[in-house]
DNA sequence: CTCTTTGCAAACGATTTGCAAAAAT
DNA sequence: ATTTTTGCAAATCGTTTGCAAAGAG
């Protein structure tokens, strides 16, 4: 594993941001043509075994990434059906969980907890739409 | 809405399993050209919206449909990281957290809470892999 | 008879892969 | 010098869309 400028710049780019990037914002975000869009997909697939970036999905399927070294414990998120947008969610634990989980014999555990919603906005922008 | 022969079969497809299914497999399932691969796509996106099907992520992204009218509460599930197979876990209501997000002003809630991890079974196969 | 749903083909967007050049160790 | 990583182009995958024909109410 090679440090490299895409990756630190990756790593910086997703460091500036809380809440998780869609690859695409991730690589317009990067220093004018820092990298190729595969090589975003690239890094982000090693940062993921290596286990120093998460990845979640939007309610489309499409993958999101975000840091998982992050002070905060921000690991969960409500996002808006609508405009997909992010916010973190405070939540409990699920450790407990997934000892269950280990007992019974599962390795290499993660997971993902994901609230999805139509947010304040987005529900005043499509009522506008509809009344019409 | 019409009751139509795709529709029927596929929700009776959805019945006979316990564990969320991929559409393509969904498609198989059926009747010997029973319908078009895209009718299942179709009629999945309704029975979302209307609510009587829920659908989740695989660990690649891809969507997994299962009837929401499920006997037992089974949401939550394993999904192993290597085969793809699910399996239901215990696990507790969020319904607390909804609630905070219905007061946040969130709309049209849902969620999605899923671990991820190598089965016991697939963690042989590897193994089996790797050392010869 | 009217409106909805279907099939087929084709478009689409996100992600992955092959391969040779460039960069890191 | 060796091995990893990158860029580019093209392939692939899951999913969506347009349109005319078939089916449901």
């Amino acid at each position: 594993m090679r440090i490299t400028k895409p990756r630190i710049a990756l790593l910086e780019a997703l460091a500036r941001h809380s809440a998780p990037l869609v690859i695409e914002q991730l690589h317009q975000e990067l220093a004018r043509n820092a990298c190729d869009l595969v090589t975003v997909y690239r890094c982000l697939a090693v940062f993921e075994q290596v286990g120093i970036v998460r990845r979640s999905f939007l309610h489309n399927g499409t993958a999101q990434y975000e840091l998982t070294l992050s002070s905060t414990p921000k690991r969960y998120n409500v996002v808006c059906k609508s405009c997909g947008a992010a916010e973190p969610v405070d939540y409990f634990p699920v450790e407990g969980i997934q000892e269950v989980l280990r007992a019974r014999g599962y390795a290499n555990l993660s997971h993902l907890v994901e609230f999805f919603g139509v947010c304040p906005a987005c529900q005043k922008a499509n009522s506008k739409r509809h009344s019409h």
